[in-house]
DNA sequence: TGCGATTTAATCGCATGCGATTAAATTCTC
DNA sequence: GAGAATTTAATCGCATGCGATTAAATCGCA
C-alpha cells in the first residue's frame, strides 16, 4: 500500500499531529485578542468573509469555511444575537437564508486589523516564507480533499 | 506594529485559516478509517502517545498532546469504557493518574498500522518534503506559543 | 510538626464540528 | 400541472477544546 515505514513512525512526525497542534496554537493565540472582541476564531472567520463580501448565504459560507449548515447555524444565530449580522430567508429563494452585516458588524472591522497583524510579528516570517508555507498546507488540504 | 499590509489581506492568504481547513480535512479524512476502529481523532492521538510509552499519567499526556485534564479526563473515561486502557490512581502519589493500556488497546495497534500509512499515498509527498513541512508547521507552533 | 502554598485531576458551562435526520422550498419529469 | 427528486437550512446527539473553579494530595517552610 505504501512505502512509508509506519512501524518507525513516531507521533512527533506526523503531519496530521503538527497540524493539529499548529490549529489549536493558532486558537490559543487568538482566543485573548478575540475574546476582547466578544468573537470567537470561527465567528471571526465568517465576519472576515462577509468583509470580504457581503450578502452571502448559508451554503456561501459553509463553502469557503468548509463547514456545514449543522455548525454555521447556531454560530449564525450567536453572531446575530449579538447584533453584528442579520440573517433574512432570500426573497427569490426561500430555502437560503442571506446573512448580512449590520453596521456594528462592518464597525468591528476596524477594530480587528491588529489581531491578524500580531500574529505576523509573532511568527517572525517575511512575506514570501509565509505564502509559501500557506501554499504547502493549502497543498495538503487539497489533496486530503481530493483523496477522500 | 507590523508592516504587513493587513488592510489588503485576504481571508486565503491567511495562515491561520490554512491552518484550520487542513485541520479540518484531516480530520474528515482519518474519521471514517478511525470510525471502523471505534475511535475518535484525539483518542488515536492517546493511543498512538500510548503505543509509543505505555502508563504515563495524565498531565505528562497533556503535555505531549498539548491537551488539559478538562479534555483529557472525559476523553480517557471514554477510552477506559471502551476497554482500550486502564486509569489508576498512582500509588506514590495520590494525586496522579496513570493511564494504561489494555490487552485489546495494545491490539489495536496492527489494526491501525495502514491508517496511517494511508495519509502517505494519498498526499503523494517524498519522505524529506513532509519532514520539512513537519518542520515548518512546527516551527509556527512554537512561535505561537511562545509568543502568547 | 503543622499549616499555607502548590500540584494534579476532575467538574462545569459553553462553543464548535459533524453524522444523521428532518422540513420546507424549488426544480425536474412525465 | 402533479408528484417525485433535489436543494437548502435547521435540528439533534455526541465528542472535543478550553476558561474557570473545585477537591484532594503533596510539598515547603517556619
Amino acid at each position: 500500500m505504501s512505502d512509508a515505514p509506519a512501524d518507525q513512525l513516531h507521533l512527533d512526525e506526523f503531519l496530521c499531529f503538527a497540524l493539529y497542534k499548529a490549529h489549536h496554537a493558532m486558537n490559543r493565540f487568538y482566543k485573548p485578542l478575540l475574546g476582547a472582541l466578544g468573537l470567537t476564531y470561527p465567528q471571526y472567520l465568517v465576519l472576515m468573509a462577509l468583509w470580504e463580501q457581503d450578502n452571502q448565504n448559508v451554503g456561501q459560507l459553509g463553502e469557503l469555511l468548509h463547514l456545514e449548515s449543522n455548525t454555521l447555524t447556531p454560530l449564525l444565530k450567536r453572531l446575530e444575537q449579538a447584533g453584528l449580522v442579520q440573517r433574512r430567508r432570500a426573497a427569490n429563494d426561500e430555502r437560503q437564508v442571506q446573512v448580512t452585516l449590520t453596521e456594528q458588524g462592518r464597525a468591528l472591522r476596524q477594530k480587528s486589523r491588529d489581531v491578524s497583524a500580531c500574529l505576523f510579528d509573532t511568527i517572525g516570517m517575511t512575506r514570501d516564507e509565509l505564502g509559501a508555507l500557506v501554499a504547502d498546507v493549502n497543498g495538503v488540504t487539497g489533496a486530503v480533499v481530493a483523496g477522500r
